[in-house]
DNA sequence: CAAAAGTCTATACACTTGTATAGAAACTCG
DNA sequence: CGAGTTTCTATACAAGTGTATAGACTTTTG
């Protein structure tokens, strides 16, 4: 694969020339999903008709369509995953942590992007190596916030019980809760993302006092 | 409406007898449904065909195809309820609730009950009506595990910080990590109901210590 | 018993879907 | 230029979909 891809970049066009790319696929099937319109019920001529290419055209980028949902949550959680690490880092010489990761995903949420959308709400159904793709990008995002609370535990001499449960259960809690947001009327949302923080809040809050507290566990 | 129901129990058929009622077509969607198969993809035609009637015949129980997913959901919802409602009573008098519950909630995980797949991993996508449904379900889960809450304080001593909030974050982190615990092979699910339990725990925690110490909110 | 009423089936139509096949169009290289 | 190579299009087919229409069957009612 190196080796073609190698090849290809050495000699860009052999023969006629791509009139579409798979980026272009990605951003036609990036149109027509929306909050009433999931990954899922994509059919490969709806795409195609998108992206103004035949039909058969569509194999010459993705053997069928789940090879590009696949790609489309590859290209979301990497999207995503850049935002909140800048908020993060951003914030990390700063302020609250949790304030301001959460308010970058929940600016995300405001925005129209689409990229949201896919991670939280289409992770339960569908192919197996569909859902297998969300699965992954949930647990980079839920490694890169462990990493991140340790250091935070060591800087501020708060030991956590269970980091990587602890980023678990945040991460998993975030993009449930993201995904109902989502669907509220837009003045419910400053609320819902208050809720939100105090949520986190929480579990950081239980991790922190399990950490100095073992005996609760078994309250 | 209660007009129309009640003269149609005092006189059942004026008609021709019906040979497949509502609760029929419903298990037959049950059927079909499963881990490789969602509700949203599931047509009339199948639906009718599983039932063993004439697809023309759905039209007399059912307006359309969503208007069985919502019936479906509200039947899973009542039915897991009621499931998780005793293992809570039964345990109220006894030891954890946390756990008794969890473990209720896990073993209905295993038991190849299709209710669970319905409200955990259904909710995101399908029409508004649908996702409205789920949600009202899971907010009646909410509402019930918050006064269990709140009497689980008072009757402890233990105050809780915003008992609803935490109801809230334990049930929608709940179900989506059973969402996730389906898929996994079944040797990694006792593991993972015991993280589970963690991170209950964590947010009873974390909602204690808020309560005793307001000040934290804000760290 | 006949009429009315409700439930079901059969057939049909227009539409969408995935994909197979064949060929046209555009590009590079000798 | 002509050969080779790649991309894209046109057409076609079988299968599946929702649903409209018309009629057959069974039960209650007059």
């Amino acid at each position: 694969m190196t080796d073609a891809s190698s090849t290809a970049t050495l000699r860009p066009h052999q023969g006629r020339r791509a009139i579409i790319s798979r980026e272009d696929l990605i951003s036609a099937a990036l149109a027509l999903v929306g909050p009433h319109r999931s990954v899922s019920t994509l059919s490969l001529r709806e795409v195609a008709r998108e992206a103004g290419i035949a039909p058969n055209s569509f194999y010459r980028h993705f053997r069928d369509i789940d090879e590009l949902a696949v790609a489309m949550i590859e290209e979301a959680g990497a999207a995503l995953r850049k935002i909140i690490g800048s908020a993060r880092s951003r914030a990390s010489h700063g302020g609250s942590v949790v304030r301001s990761s959460i308010e970058a995903f929940v600016e995300q949420l405001n925005a129209d992007q689409k990229f949201l959308h896919l991670l939280m709400r289409e992770g339960t159904v569908g192919s197996d190596a569909f859902k297998q793709a969300v699965e992954k990008q949930l647990c980079f995002f839920e490694d890169e916030l462990c990493t991140d609370l340790i250091r935070l535990a060591e800087f501020k001499g708060q030991p956590l019980h269970q980091p990587q449960c602890v980023a678990r259960a945040i991460t998993r809690l975030v993009f449930a809760e993201g995904a109902s947001i989502m669907d509220m009327p837009a003045d419910k949302m400053p609320a819902a993302a208050e809720r939100m923080t105090i949520m986190v809040r929480m579990i950081l809050l239980g991790g922190q006092t399990l950490a100095a507290q073992p005996a609760l566990a078994a309250s």
